[in-house]
This record gives structure tokens, C-alpha cells and sequence, in this order.
DNA sequence: ACCTGAACACCGTTCAAGT
DNA sequence: ACCTGAACACCGTTCAAGT
């Protein structure tokens, strides 16, 4: 405990911030609590306070930290391109911590870096001549194609997470005594299984892209 | 206390959940205990443990009242206009209960309503002609879009939610501190803020479901 | 300035006891 | 069969006390 605390130097918010997205990743977000996430720090839980101002200031700061991992890119003349790959980046940093798109839907926070990206986006939809009315239109659809995705991914008992072995068990007796009313989706299982993610996420979102350049008005 | 067991004669599964959803709608899902559900129904908290297995069984159960309150059409020629209803549907009953997203996407239950939901849909899907392969994209989709606008209409500080008076001033705080880093961002408040969520989403449904015929293949 | 220990008001849940 | 009260192992958070 002494040789954890020489060794760690003093606490910094950084840190502590730090140490909860990992403790959440690794034990998931309903496991972390003050004390725990203290103990994983060598300190006691009380400490904490000293760096974050409550629990919710911790867990803003932890989405404010994923959000952060969103690349945003260069500036290009492809604004199709450039907001395909925002969109597939916050996909990846959200699937990366599966824990962060239930904590962003379940609190309204607006964080810096979540502003960053946005303006990016923005920038990007208003510089290729979009009007104010569209640009607001895509970036509402595109995101809620991006969380969407992210939480069917990491959400659901299809996804492909062994973790759920349970659940898996629980869907199955529950699709045999019903089989009959759920005789469409039983068909279907087989795609679902073995849904590819990642595929399915740029088609979609090619759709959306599409769609509103062929609505590209004044 | 005496007075209100006799008028609520005995308790059953049903009214418990019924009374959780109740209790949602109206305090939050975060001011819902046990204790204090069954303060509400008139009973100790223990007495609950006899109609619901644990505080998971009664999420879950109260997912799938969610879930159940969707319309599903009835059997029609036109598909897209089916499966636009019941997105529609969907998302209504989803705002109607702005705690049901949240605790979908926190917790990954396929309920029997939710199976109901899915079997119309798919069917409908399947029925219009469209192979195996993109019915399973159309549903990723569409089930993405409803989702993601439900989670931004309820779950962001643009949301018209009056409540998030305290976020509205953060944010206010936030945008101007940082002025030139968001300055994309600034010139789409007005936009962001008299959002008309209803229009928006079909919006991008019709794009969606524009985008799925167009690439309807064999 | 940072950390601690004891304390407070809560949780979900178990279990033996009541009717 | 259903409900209760006391108890257990947890929470987040406050506060006075230590260094």
C-alpha cells in the first residue's frame, strides 16, 4: 500500500479519470463505485472528492474522455468522406467502451470535446454548402445512426459478446415456447447471429449520406 | 395505511410493474427502489420479492410494458408505409417513457413484446419480396434510427425538456467560454434548440426507407 | 493541500417469523 | 400463500481530524 503510494505519486483528476475508465472497461460500469475505484488507487474512497466533485462529475468527466478518442479530420474538398470517417471513428471509440452509450443517453452532458466534434461535423456539412437546415437534419440523423449502431452492437443478446452466455440460453427457451408467433424472427436468427457490425453500420450509414445529398437544396 | 390495503385488495405481479412504470414516468428511473415502490403500493419492500424475482426481473418486466405499448399494423400491400407506422409507433411509445431507452440499451433483454415487435416487422419485410439479407439490414436500420432520435430528444440538453434548466445554463457557460473552438456550433443553436424531433425523424426515416427499395435486390 | 476514519442516510436482498 | 421486521453487505457523501 506505501510502496503503491510512492510509486504513484500524487493524485491528479487526470488520473483519476483515467483509472475509472479503465476500472469500467475491464468490470463494466456497474461495478464501479467510489470505493472500489479508490482501491484500485492504493487510497481510500473519500480522496477522490479532493479531484472530482461528486459521482456524476466523475462519469461526465469518463464520457467527456471517450468522446475525446473521436478523430476528426483534416479539413478536405470530400465532405462525404470526411464525415464517414468521423462517423466510423465514434463508432469505434464507443464500441471500445461499451459501457459509454448507455452513460451518455442515460445523463444529458455536454462536454467540451463532444462540442469539438460536433462543430467538426458541422463545419464540414456548412463548408460543402449545405443549408443551415439540412446540416441540422444530417448531424441529427447521423448521430442517432452512430449511437444506434453502437448500442445494438454492445446492447443486445445477438451482439456478438460471449459474455452473454446466459442471456443467450434465457432468448432460446423464450424463442422455442413462442415459436410460433416469433416464427419470422426464428427464420431470421441465423443473419442475426452472424451479423457483421461494422458492414451493416456503412451501409446504413451510406444510405443516410446518400439520401441527403440527393436532398441537397437551398 | 390500513385503508389503502383494503382498496387495493391483493397485490399481483402486474400491479407491481404497472406501478413501477407509473413511478418511473413520474420520479425518474433513478428514484425508483424498491422501498420506495412499495411505500407506493402501500406494502414493505420485501413484500415485492414476491411477485418479482429481483430489481433486474421488474426492469425487464417493465421493458417489455415498454415494448408492448408499440402498435404493430395490421397486414397491408404497401410495406413501407407498414414499417413506417411502426416506427413511428415505436418512437412514441419510447418518448412516452423517456427511462425505457436508457434501460434497453444498459441491460440487453429480448422480452416477448420485443419478439412480437421484431416478428411484424421482419414478416412484413419478408413479405414485400425483399431477400433475408436486407430485410436483416432494414431492421439494423430502422431500429438504429428509432433509438439514436429517441435518445436525442430525451437524452440531450437541446431536448425541449423543460427540467434541464441547471444543463441549459452549464452549457450556455460551456459554449461561450469556448467561443472560436465552436463556433460551427454556436451558429446552429437556434436550430438545435426548436428542434421539431417529429418531423426530423420521419425525415430520415423516409431517407432511410427510400434507401432500402432502392437497394432492394434478390 | 491532500488524505483519512467514523458516521449518516440510503441501497438490494436474505431469512426467520408471523398470519 | 403472502406479508413483515431485523439484519447484512453494500452504496454516495459529509465532516472533523490528521499530516
Amino acid at each position: 500500500m506505501t510502496i503503491d503510494a510512492a510509486t504513484r505519486g500524487t493524485l491528479t483528476r487526470d488520473k483519476v479519470i483515467e483509472a475509472a475508465v479503465a476500472f469500467a472497461d475491464e468490470h463494466g460500469i456497474e461495478a464501479l463505485s467510489m470505493r472500489r475505484l479508490g482501491h484500485a488507487l492504493g487510497v481510500e474512497a473519500m480522496s477522490l472528492y479532493n479531484h472530482v466533485e461528486d459521482k456524476d462529475d466523475l462519469l461526465d468527466a469518463m464520457v467527456d474522455r471517450v468522446y475525446r478518442e473521436v478523430a476528426t479530420p483534416a479539413p478536405s474538398e470530400d465532405w462525404k468522406e470526411s464525415v464517414r470517417a468521423t462517423a466510423i471513428s465514434a463508432k469505434a471509440a464507443f464500441v471500445a467502451h461499451p459501457w459509454s452509450v448507455p452513460l451518455m443517453t442515460s445523463r444529458s452532458v455536454v462536454t467540451d470535446s463532444l462540442l469539438v466534434l460536433m462543430d467538426s461535423m458541422l463545419e464540414t456539412l456548412l463548408d460543402a454548402g449545405f443549408s443551415m437546415d439540412t446540416t441540422h437534419r444530417a448531424w441529427h440523423v447521423i448521430s442517432s445512426h452512430v449511437m444506434g449502431y453502437v448500442l445494438q452492437e454492445v446492447g443486445t443478446v445477438w451482439g456478438s459478446d460471449a459474455q452473454h452466455e446466459h442471456d443467450h440460453s434465457k432468448l432460446d427457451a423464450l424463442l422455442r415456447s413462442g415459436a410460433d408467433r416469433y416464427r419470422h424472427v426464428l427464420t431470421m436468427v441465423p443473419y442475426l447471429m452472424e451479423c457483421s457490425y461494422d458492414e451493416e453500420f456503412e451501409f446504413g450509414l451510406d444510405v443516410i449520406l446518400d439520401g441527403i445529398e440527393a436532398r441537397r437544396d437551398g
